[in-house]
DNA sequence: TTCCGATTTGACCAATCGGTCAAAACAACG
DNA sequence: CGTTGTTTTGACCGATTGGTCAAATCGGAA
């Protein structure tokens, strides 16, 4: 039981190894995000987290392997804030806070919104299973608690799924295309589109 | 005048030239937007458009040759729907068809979309300038246009600027991120969403 | 038919890719 | 100190990449 010791505990593991491994996935979130899965190369991300190319494939075994251990990461963070909506809190309220903390996801974790907007874009290659499985269950879910808003009256009337679709897309917006942003606006602007986004989907979810 | 013949003319050239290049470009969008520009690879786009790989750079200089006359020709059509708007129309019913307009796009001209996407994404490293130049100097008058309607009270009140990311972000959502929606609706489902964006909008900009 | 420029291709090249491997360096513990 | 297991590395490999080039083929005008 000598071998592979470090690349087969995939949690846990030594001090030193687990500093290791989370220098590649900070280092391998950076590449990926910025160049997608096939426009990362393992000398970059070797580099970016301070290893040589073959000490990196001591803690992991492939590029996909590290790419695959950031998406399963991503997922939970992703979906955290939609499971957080609370149905028998004030609709509208509930709503926009789930805005905002989507808005403050796009600020504070731009690199983790294009890397899924990257796998996304590709295709879904590795993401196809869990979009149609966990994601579309609790879709599904938030749907059901939506329409139930709507036919007691607490929430204008929508279509629960194409309103999600809103609400991701405009959010990520503001970081996955913060180059046209910034290139539009002169700067960022989180704050101006915090107030934008406040005053549309009040409009848009008042009853 | 014998050497690059086919290759110094851009534009004209013979019917066999304008032949060749016009199913290298379409070849090179469907790679492209499929794959971005460092996952797209010459043989790739050259077997896509029934080539081998030297005849097709017979046609083009280079690989980002073949990328950067498709942004440029894409550009235009990505922006001429913006030209289009009417100051002296009905503000809501500009705006309301500006984005059917767009989510037509979005549903015609998915490679497009996911090629600008995939460029903006890896922050815009052939399209600064435009997005910086022509981009801004279009939004800049339209967001005088957008502040005029509201100033006479014909629109409601609203930042012109974040209003543009509203419509861009949600309409090509539905190209961008199809692989999504896909996986949790079932199917792609334009109509579903553009009958709801033409309510959210009516909501958002009715005075 | 002949000729000449336009077009096409097979063979090839240097660089880069993901990944391997054996040996070296290191760390911890007796 | 020596031993043992962990970590690190330089050298290397086959495959793929973007791109070149000389030679072959094609096509139309005279």
């Amino acid at each position: 039981m000598t071998e592979k010791t470090a690349a087969v505990q995939a949690n846990g593991g030594t001090r030193i190894q687990r500093e290791k491994r989370a220098a590649i996935l900070e280092a391998g979130l950076t590449v990926f995000a910025e160049a997608g899965f096939r426009g990362a190369t393992l000398d970059r991300i070797a580099s970016e987290a301070g290893l040589s190319k073959p000490n990196l494939l001591y803690y992991f075994p492939s590029k996909e392997a590290i790419y695959e251990a950031l998406l399963q990461e991503l997922l939970e963070t992703w979906l955290d804030p939609l499971k957080a909506l609370n149905p028998s809190g004030d609709p509208v309220g509930e709503l926009l806070s789930y805005v905002m903390r989507k808005l403050e996801m796009a600020r504070d974790f731009p690199r983790e919104s294009r890397l899924f907007a990257n796998e996304i874009l590709a295709g879904a290659p590795a993401m196809l299973p869990v979009l149609e499985g966990e994601l579309r269950t609790l879709v599904d879910h938030t749907a059901a608690v939506i329409d139930g808003w709507v036919a007691e009256g607490r929430l204008a009337k929508i279509d629960a799924r194409h309103l999600l679709f809103s609400i991701w897309a405009q959010t990520q917006h503001y970081a996955d295309f913060d180059t046209q942003v910034r290139a539009v606006m002169g700067k960022a602007d989180f704050d101006g589109a915090a107030a934008h986004l406040d005053l549309l989907f009040r409009r848009v979810l008042t009853p």
